[in-house]
DNA sequence: CGATAATTTGACCGTTTGGTAAACATTACA
DNA sequence: TGTAATGTTTACCAAACGGTCAAATTATCG
């Protein structure tokens, strides 16, 4: 009901004041005439800012009071170059899903199995080690259920996934792979490699400190690599030989 | 430099008003003569509407407004049976944490890889699908650097982890599994199983409606199975044959 | 029943929050 | 250099926030 409320006052504020003031919901700085170097750079110092905070806080856990102070500017200021903190949230959600979903893009037909899926983990567990806020800034997101980005998820992603789930059930009819569920196993690489992302300081303080190191990413891609491709190797358990 | 004053400040109050007040930081329910039926009931609801929150929203993107609409009762009614909302979290954490370690430590050196991780995995899928909102009451709490339970993690987790570490090494020296990371192997049988109930939305949005029934969870448990157990049976690829 | 303990609530407080208005400062360019 | 466009800040607002208090209500039990 509130919602309902709410999208009506939206609707009626806009009819009333259609023409007389057209740029609502845009931000000044996008109102000027040029866009200029400054404009550039400072959406830019916002957004990384904003990644910071949000990655970490979420959406409702994250102040623009935080973000600004992160940013170095103050909170009119970053109002200025984002109306709202939801339109910080969204620029950011949009510039980042691209990104983060190249790994899956390069996850080519033509290419064996083995190498395939073994550079897909490479690259994601690499991902997860430089960009681990983008990962997280999704993993909020996906917790929350997604409010912002459902429709992403059911277009594009979906698409996507589907296309390449089909290369994989190709590959298992050509026998280069046994027949499995091409959707769990992408489910299953995104989340063993970004675990190391998103559970970063579970993993610290599970390795503790003689393992924490940067080197947990490269005993990752082994151990990752040999699941995925040669298997654990678990024996049968013979009865009472 | 805050947090030393507010150290101080706290300090000073403490030493002012001891024996003077000796119930400071103890609800009101808590200070009554008996244990009323009341007071474990509404408790209880109390939890229940919190663990609904938090799940979702975190801890700082919870309100406790929000949690008393969900639980029915006034915010006065919240803070009568728990002083402050970070005493309702970590109520929550040290009720919900207990149980959602259980099944890692069923985890039994006695039996064969085969069936232990089979059922390791089956209980953690069970979980996920019954108990979706401990486990992202947890995964928010590792997205924000575990501020609250750092220590829990340090200490008892990071214990039963070595020791089940070590059975698993135990196997790969008696041939019965290939030599391998135990902690990385853990590590990934947590995330792709958890990974059903934190990214839900998600996984649902990409299955489609078709296929997004109850029925993903039985088949995550095969796939995870064939690829725990069995392998993916990947074939080196033969150059130019 | 009466009285005492336990529970619930409305009103309220100081602070933080998202966001605005307008004055002020700076830049770009003719 | 002048001036109009662009950028920044101070002061502020209403709502939401975590939390308190005293009064009112309800349960308990002799």
């Amino acid at each position: 009901m509130p919602a309902t409320f709410a999208g009506f006052a939206c609707l009626t504020k806009a009819l009333i004041f259609k023409g007389e003031n057209e740029d609502m919901g845009i931000p000044r700085a996008a109102r000027t005439q040029r866009r200029t170097r400054i404009q550039e750079e400072k959406e830019e110092q916002i957004l990384e800012a904003a990644l910071d905070v949000f990655s970490v806080h979420g959406f409702r856990g994250s102040t623009i009071d935080q973000i600004a102070e992160v940013a170095g500017m103050s909170k009119p200021n970053l109002l200025y170059y984002f109306r709202t903190k939801e339109a910080m949230h969204r620029a950011l959600i949009d510039r980042v899903l691209d990104t983060w979903l190249e790994p899956l893009r390069a996850f080519d037909a033509e290419g064996d199995p083995e190498s395939e899926i073994r550079s897909y983990i490479r690259r994601k567990l690499e991902m997860a080690r430089d960009y681990p806020r983008e990962s997280r800034l999704f993993a909020n997101e996906m917790l929350q259920g997604a409010p912002h980005v459902e429709d992403e998820l059911k277009g594009p992603l979906k698409s996507l996934v589907d296309e390449k789930a089909e290369v994989i059930r190709a590959w298992a009819r050509a026998g280069k792979i046994a027949k499995c569920d091409p959707y769990h196993l992408i489910f299953s690489i995104w989340s063993t490699t970004q675990h190391y992302a998103d559970f970063d300081v579970q993993v610290r303080a599970v390795l503790g400190q003689e393992h924490a190191g940067e080197g947990r990413f490269e005993d990752a891609a082994r151990f990752l690599e040999q699941l995925f491709i040669g298997g654990l190797g678990v024996r049968h358990a013979v009865k009472a030989g």
